[in-house]
DNA sequence: TATTGTTATACTCTATAACTATA
DNA sequence: TATAGTTATAGAGTATAACAATA
């Protein structure tokens, strides 16, 4: 059975990427969150008041997909949107929010380490300055 | 604004791959091809006679998934699903899904090439190895 | 005029269960 | 018993268009 795909970087880097996708989800599940509403509690622990668009803009979500979304975490009472602008929401968590965030963190801090232990010593150094080569939004 | 998942591998793993994958889906949708159409396309071209869900396998693509797939390749003049086994089916490409392969392949190609460049040089050997030592399934 | 948030909608991808027929 | 293919279905994720309110 031959794969000819083996040897495109961009079809392994597809294959790791939903790998560990996959698999920092069923860690994170545990804790209720999906990857993205734990990594968008993260980036509101560390940017309280950042709007909702911006916060899209970081994520690559649509303003029409980031509605429901953050909808559904102040609705579960982890995050409020306060206005700020007149047409802009500011985010912040409430302390259920930063708790869970915490949680969070300690789960996705683990798997990143887990995820670069996996990676033989000579080439480990190598990745991130690679995938960030490969990432065109990284101007911010 | 503070990006608290720059320094993830992983989140930056996911985020070069989703760039990756559409910036690839633009350059093959020209030739009326999705990117998992294009794969498939070249697998089948590789080894002509490979059952359904030994496809499915490569490709990590459930067998229900993968029906409609199939059929829709085969409704295209691009591919024929032939009983192999009585309850197999072995996939072979048409002339005109030949014709089609070598298409996608070249366009493929060419994508993979430039990614590659875009890697630093200091770099660029270390990743693969670093991907496929992420990608748990690479026994085959 | 441009931006923010919202609603509605559609399409893709993925996951599961249940069924048949074959091995 | 296990495997191959199918059907139906549900859940995510993503994309676009249109609208009201505000800058």
């Amino acid at each position: 059975m031959r794969d000819p795909l083996l040897h495109y970087p961009g079809y392994v880097l597809r294959r790791a990427s939903t790998a560990a996708m996959a698999e920092l989800a069923t860690r994170i599940v545990v804790l209720g969150l999906r990857t993205t509403e734990a990594t968008i509690l993260q980036i509101v622990a560390e940017n309280p008041g950042i709007s909702q668009s911006a916060l899209g803009r970081m994520l690559d979500i649509q303003r029409a997909n980031m509605t429901p979304i953050a909808a559904r975490l102040e609705a579960r009472g982890l995050m409020r949107r306060l206005p700020s602008d007149g047409r802009s929401l500011g985010l912040e968590l409430t302390p259920e929010g930063q708790q869970l965030a915490e949680k969070a963190q300690a789960v996705v801090d683990a798997f990143e380490t887990e995820l670069t232990n996996r990676i033989p010593p000579e080439h480990r150094d190598h990745l991130m300055p690679a995938l960030l080569a490969l990432w065109p939004s990284t101007d911010g």
